[in-house]
DNA sequence: AAGTCAAATCGGATTATATCGATATGTATG
DNA sequence: CATACATATCGATATAATCCGATTTGACTT
């Protein structure tokens, strides 16, 4: 019943896909695949906190704290405000949030 | 100027987070978080294509596109369709669309 | 300027993911 | 039932991410 291969003939071109909006896309989405930082995320729902606060939230080491909070702003969802010795986290942007409910939405059942 | 410590009181409780909420949000961000796999959701941005035709998109080897293919499939984001001898994949919810065009937004500028 | 506390960075060990050839499974077709 | 093709799984290796102690940097304070 079935006639030919499925692949013999030249993929349509016009599949192919941006890879400039890809790089964009994965970094959103290795910056929150992380079950410490979208634990840091959450913990900022409700406004900012300084990074010795954060540490409580985590319940791990100064160190393995500054490094996700780290790749949290080198992936732009958080910003940081300095403020003696403390330094102040805080969602950059209210779509991050949004990412996440749409996330846990899609998650949730299964 | 500053005086005391600043985590010398109790962190607000208040503040903890749902671990299930992150579970979930954690399997649909940890699918997303890779480069293959989101050049597979852009090319099914419009309809179904078979695990062969994917081989050409993402140019490379049948065992690498097929492990891929798989998370996305645990992770429900793809849904499956056989067909003779073929294997048809597609978006199993819009949602999954709308959370790469939030990351994207989020991602670009930076 | 010595001491203290917050936070960042470094280095190396551990753990997790990705890759891909080889093999197995499943579905037509001759 | 042998063959061809599509796709899934296995297993070994390569690559990447995480963790965390130790050290450094920076901002106060005395």
């Amino acid at each position: 019943m079935e006639e030919g291969t499925c692949c013999d003939g030249p993929f349509p071109a016009t599949r192919r896909v941006d890879d400039a909006v890809i790089e964009a896309e994965l970094s959103s989405f290795k910056a929150l695949a992380n079950e410490k930082r979208l634990a840091v995320v959450h913990a900022l729902r409700d406004g900012e906190l300084c990074a010795c606060e954060l540490e409580t939230v985590l319940d791990a080491p100064q160190s393995t704290v500054a490094s996700h909070l780290r790749k949290l702003r080198d992936a732009g969802i958080v910003n940081t405000r300095k403020e003696g010795k403390w330094t102040y986290y805080r969602i950059a942007d209210t779509a991050s949030l949004q990412l996440l409910d749409l996330a846990a939405a899609l998650g949730e059942d299964r």
